[in-house]
DNA sequence: GTCTATAGTACGATAGAC
DNA sequence: GTCTATCGTACTATAGAC
């Protein structure tokens, strides 16, 4: 390592560290892909030799949750539900997840900009596809392997959104179940039979 | 018309033709917005005065789609649903679409380019937040209206692919009642199975 | 590493409709 | 006059080609 210093190590990180400093100081689009690279002591070329365009360094190594959580999807005994295994997969994925304060920035910066909420949005229904293809994997058909793998996303969607922004302190983990729970009190899939709420008060204000 | 004809009219439309036309012919990155303006007798400026990018010229008007289920959704019964609500709002919606062809060419186009998915993905994100905001008006609270907006959504992200793209002549709001079926199925955790290898016809071979 | 096409912005000019 | 639709041009940054 110390014999050849051509290049700093950790191009990718400084990058990424990089841009978010600056779309933090200066706003994401009064930042240029050139600034981000110098600050890291980079070219602009190097910058898209590691990123597709400016909007991915703010979602690398999405490819490794998808991994992960397929991989738990596949792990599950078979006798577990569909649904049931791919909750039990963002579960575990997201007991890895480093502390909510290191997503606030991010999260408020995809918030301010509809084109990080589209990058958002198609890195999730990727997620969704692999989460349908493990399922399939396991025997479950279509449509309900991609019906479960988007109600998992949904899930998985708002625990997110209500950890990362909310004030109570439940974890990632927590906030996945209780959006469990309220989705099957919403669709109505509650033990029982299909039950419906023809009666005043619904169930929906399970878990506020 | 003849005595004042400065200006062709359907600006916007000829717009939309003339982009989907050049789309099909020469691919979508092929062909250039200034080449679309000409094919439709304007200029590049005016291209953009109507649509904020290149993407929107294939998803206008998805605001009317949002307010017309919106709208199904407060003049539901107060005793439906939530869940029930917003499929009733998608299947009235659905049942004004065009003829399923017209949207053949559109949807190949959109799975061929991500940067399409995602305007597609945006967009659908929105009518799910317009949704939400329907039902907490009916006295829906959180977390249950996203969720019931997000399972919606789901809903009919599914039974659009399989109408648009299946085989069957069956029609969009009949898919979206199957995949509804189906959703409730799939997140029923005592319920039974979702396998299709074990005994004969269960439940997730109903629509396909 | 250099060069270039194209998307998208900013500001402005023109001119008919009302 | 106001409003609105069109077009002109110069400019920046992305992203891809060479």
């Amino acid at each position: 390592m110390s014999r050849m210093a051509r290049w700093e190590p950790n191009a990718r990180d400084r990058l990424v560290d990089a841009a978010l400093e600056l779309f933090q100081e200066r706003g994401y689009d009064r930042t240029t892909v050139g600034e981000i690279a110098t600050r890291a002591g980079l070219t602009e070329r190097t910058f898209f030799r590691y990123f597709a365009d400016k909007r991915e360094v703010l979602f690398g190594r999405s490819g490794d949750l998808e991994k992960g959580i397929a991989e738990a999807i596949s792990g599950a005994p078979a006798t577990t539900s569909p649904l049931d295994a791919v909750v039990g997969g963002l579960e575990a994925a997201a007991a890895a997840f480093p502390p909510r304060r290191d997503y606030r920035a991010r999260q408020r910066l995809i918030a301010a900009h509809p084109e990080l909420q589209e990058r958002d949005l198609i890195k999730l229904a990727s997620l969704s596809s692999a989460i349908a293809e493990a399922l399939r994997v396991r025997g479950v058909s279509e449509p309900g392997a991609s019906l479960a793998a988007e109600a998992g996303i949904a899930i998985f969607k708002i625990a997110f959104e209500r950890w990362v922004g909310g004030a109570q302190p439940r974890d990632l983990p927590a906030q996945i179940r209780a959006a469990l729970a309220e989705l099957r009190i919403v669709t109505g899939s509650t033990a029982a039979p299909t039950r419906r709420n023809t009666s005043k008060k619904t169930g929906t204000r399970a878990a506020d």
